[in-house]
DNA sequence: CCGTCATTTCAGGAATTTCTGAAATGGCGA
DNA sequence: TCGCCATTTCAGAAATTCCTGAAATGACGG
């Protein structure tokens, strides 16, 4: 691998974590390398920069495909295959919370509501059916939340991020202000 | 393994998704039993019901415990230990947000703040340098974010989810009343 | 101190995942 | 059609992770 320093560490870095999240060290490398170069690279230079072989660049950038991390780019007259991450970090962040979602969540969402329909034959089923639910409502609550504000453009959910928990403040504040403002009917 | 069949399905469902949540399929299976069970078990019962070895059990609870998922109990007049998952899902859901945060981001986060100190060599390392500043800018207000969120008692935190992206019209209402109700001094 | 029981450790075997080189596939121009 | 080049596929090797049985550790009562 011969690389800047700087970008040698990182990408090094996104190797080892790769296990963490659920892809493997060249995936991760790959994907760091794409992400800090100032242009498309095609699968040689990255089997040059990375020092692996030519078909695990070649899996490496199907599976970041299959993520939609990655970006196929065509330069005139070449006909490589080039790749790029996009250059938004947000929409990168999109793109992943989406992902995962569809094989982390939906798929434990999907046995649950099964499991739910079925009927318990036992105390114990009864039980485990009850936790089930618990656990069901509380995924459900957060995916209609992800849902809901996946849909907010990039600067409204940067507001919110930003807000953090003074939402709640301003929660408060309006049923107070509503009051003032908008004096019940029946008050 | 002998389970009720609606158990069974629920702790093979865990193991399958193990991997893909960064635990192993045991591991994956002990923490499903343990959510269902009515009670506390003690390791032996946990080999009996998934039908796997004692050490391997051991191995699964020492994980389980490290990620502060499961709970030891003592049960007077028995010397052996027995474990739980916490009854609150919320509290569960901290837990895991919390842990795989220190698992999977802040590693990230801080190799991105070396690198960040370091002085780029080359046009490349400084084109680097600044993508992984954009990196390290969206992490961290994420992480402030949670940070911020993870403080509030659970009910809000509900009302919070419930919300979800209606927060951002009571940002742009707040803006109209906050001037209705107090006028700026400049006005 | 022992003996007993519960738990942990750990070496090595089993299973799984990752990676490679070689061969296959596919597009394109001559 | 053929040759060329880029990419993909895939069988098996390499590496890693997982799991087990056996031995070690530790706690407790006698």
């Amino acid at each position: 691998m011969k690389l800047p320093p700087l970008v040698q560490s990182f990408v090094l870095h996104f190797g080892e974590m790769g296990s963490r999240w659920g892809i493997n060290r060249t995936v991760g490398q790959i994907y760091a390398l794409l992400y800090v170069s100032p242009g498309p690279l095609n699968a040689e230079q990255i089997v040059e920069a990375l020092g692996v072989s030519r078909s695990n660049v070649s899996m490496g950038l199907k599976e970041l495909q299959a993520w939609n991390l990655v970006l196929l780019k065509h330069i005139p007259d070449d006909r490589r295959d080039y790749f790029t991450t996009p250059d938004d970090v947000w929409l990168i962040l999109r793109t992943l919370a989406e992902e995962r979602k569809k094989r982390e969540v939906d798929p434990t969402l999907s046995v649950l509501r099964e499991l739910l329909m079925q009927t318990a034959g036992s105390e114990d089923e009864r039980h485990a059916q009850a936790r089930m639910a618990e656990m069901h409502g509380l995924i459900e609550r957060l995916t209609t939340w992800y849902e809901d504000v996946k849909r907010l453009e990039t600067e409204r959910l940067a507001a919110l991020l930003a807000l953090g928990a003074k939402v709640t403040r301003l929660l408060e504040a309006k049923d107070k202000v509503v009051g003032l403002v908008r004096p019940r009917k029946g008050g």
